[in-house]
DNA sequence: GTGAAAGCGCTAACAG
DNA sequence: CTGTTAGCGCTTTCAC
């Protein structure tokens, strides 16, 4: 019944820029005049057949220009070689590379954690598939990765939590950023996350302790965030220590936490007719740096009329002036430690107790907070 | 004969951490009382099937936990919805970041094409599958990549040649900077490179006309690249129109072009037994840098006693001191132009004659030749 | 060492 | 709108 495929005519390469159907081992078989199994045999372990017939079988396929399909081979041997990462689509219009030299300045979050990934992956002999959601269907997206990788990273709410809890039945998940939530469901998931709490808390003690600011407005997001919250809970317990009058609730929610969304801020925050904020402490870079736009424009000195801090430590914070005071992740080593958890449940830890890490995070004091003129400090929490 | 997995008993969700044996098709159908047929239809095409069976259908794969697999899906299906690139491990141990803030400072080229590629594979509803060629065989990784995805980039020199050619028969492949050399073979590749030529050649003659500099040394590689040696012409052919004399080789190839190889770069044309250039002229950036460093410790002055230039324009060479003149790569376009390459050939203009792009360059004149303190000029060419 | 045969999980005609 | 029936190309026992 395969017989179509042994006699199936070999156009010359040149016969059309893409062949119609590419050659499979039976072609290769049948050209060198061995089995199947043995074609397979020579890709899968060499060492397990003959010199010269596995030299037989690789001139064929030479000829044939054969090349075993990932597809095929994934579906017989139920694994693939390849690691995962799902992130959201987070891509900012304002922050787009404009002039080559912007390039590197626009490098996200999500870039970083797959430089991470792609490096661990490549010491262990993985390849990386990554895919970001866009506003189509997340079913889509999670299936599209989940269905091809033996393991797989997902930055959090980029795939709707229940989802994520019936794949993590089938193969390793491990979590990145949002904290793992109800502790109740989710618990097959490995999950990382960094010091959200410690960092925010330790620069708004910086601002309120060494800076003496008494008015800080928290910029927070609209959208429910396990991160988010847990800087703006950092925040609240600073000032509170500073015996500062603070609401429960951020002094204002964006939407999209981008340049425009700052800009935004800066506008409901330094309205005439409410009393001026000394602080403007945004829950990211991405924000805070429209914000030191919008505040130029509106011919408001930072930090000497304001101060502005961000979070994340995007390369973009350096790059603004001025240099933008922020808590650094280190998404580079989360990337990396998701791949290290994948692979270790990989091999063989399948069903040890999850684990949870919390990654420390670096205060950078620079301008925007009043720190002096290029003067960078560091300080790692916890 | 499938009835094994339709007895298949479900372990309930705690039962262990991984399930055994993932659900399929056929478990859902026989849980939902419809064909196999059916169920596959509710993934691919929804509307194909009444509202009424769709939710029994997805109500029982919901129970089940299950995830469509790729492979078992590109296999009948013969496509992926994947697009890959293969890039050779350029990491240099010298540029990994050590201090947190430097994480961006160690920002590759390849990186750069992977982000673009990434965002243009997204705007087409591809993901991206990237995996960087290691020490291990070179076979496994193109195989791996190739046998995976609909179509993919390639860095030159990543992949041998000649599979390229072969592999270029069955899915459009896009070689990245290396030009096409023979015009003989590769002829199915699509190809993009950058203007090294120009860009070298007017860095060069910026040295020579602007500031007066006539004593050059280059520095090359070892290895063979088209790129290092278009970028090489470019120079000579300044120097030529300069009047400068210089042989047919560079002053130096070094092996590996890494930042050590450019400290020794140094060691070897400042010794004392020879007139020392008045700059050196590197074929990257990471060489640059670490010429800055060894020329640093023997107490020479940059520009003032040496000019130094580099090539690439990686994020690093901003943030050295003195910053470094170089010729930026539009890297990120490169991506997203391959994508756009790609993506032609897959939807249809599979027959038509491969596609060759040059890319512009930017020579960016910073501190490092002698351009005034933190002034910045850019110059695209072509 | 090599071959035969049975799937892996899904899609894709083609009937009904 | 739904079911039947073939494979997609490879790995994998189990014999020989």
């Amino acid at each position: 019944m395969r017989l179509q495929s042994y006699a199936r005519a070999y156009p010359s390469p040149r016969e059309s820029l893409f062949v119609s159907s590419a050659p499979t081992v039976y072609d290769v078989a049948a050209r060198s005049g061995v089995s199947i199994a043995t074609v397979s045999r020579v890709y899968r372990n060499p060492d397990s057949v003959r010199a010269e017939t596995r030299e037989r079988v690789l001139t064929a396929a030479r000829a044939l220009g054969y090349v075993p399909s990932g597809n095929a081979r994934g579906l017989a041997s139920r694994s693939t070689g390849i690691l995962g990462l799902c992130f959201p689509d987070y891509s900012d219009p304002d922050t787009e590379a404009t002039e080559a030299e912007d390039e590197d300045a626009a490098m996200l979050y999500s870039d970083q954690i797959i430089r991470g990934m792609e490096r661990a992956a490549r010491r262990h002999g993985y390849a990386l598939l990554i895919a970001a959601s866009l506003k189509g269907g997340p079913e889509s997206l999670v299936a599209k990765v989940a269905g091809r990788v033996d393991g797989f990273a997902a930055l959090a709410r980029t795939v709707p939590t229940e989802d994520l809890e019936v794949i993590s039945r089938r193969q390793p998940v491990v979590m990145l950023a949002g904290p793992r939530e109800g502790t109740d469901h989710l618990d097959h998931l490995d999950h990382i996350e960094v010091a959200n709490f410690d960092g925010q808390k330790e620069l708004t003690r910086h601002l309120i302790e060494d800076h003496g600011l008494r008015r800080l407005a928290y910029i927070g997001s609209a959208e429910e965030s396990p991160d988010v919250e847990a800087r703006f809970r950092g925040y609240l317990e600073a000032c509170r220590d500073g015996r500062l009058n603070v609401g429960p609730e951020p002094d204002l929610r964006v939407r999209m936490m981008r340049q425009a969304d700052g800009a935004r801020a800066v506008d409901a925050l330094c309205a005439p007719d409410r009393e001026r904020p000394e602080a403007l402490v945004f829950a990211n870079d991405q924000m805070a740096v429209g914000a030191l736009h919008a505040l130029e424009k509106r011919g408001l000195r930072v930090p000497e009329d304001m101060a502005v801090t961000g979070f994340d430590g995007i390369p973009l914070s350096r790059l603004v002036r001025p240099a933008l005071t922020t808590v650094h992740q280190p998404m580079l080593r989360m990337g990396e430690e998701a791949v290290e958890l994948l692979v270790k449940r990989l091999s063989g830890a399948r069903d040890t107790e999850p684990v949870s890490l919390m990654l420390p995070v670096t205060v950078v004091r620079r301008d925007s907070c009043g720190c002096g003129k290029g003067e960078v400090a560091h300080t790692d929490i916890p």
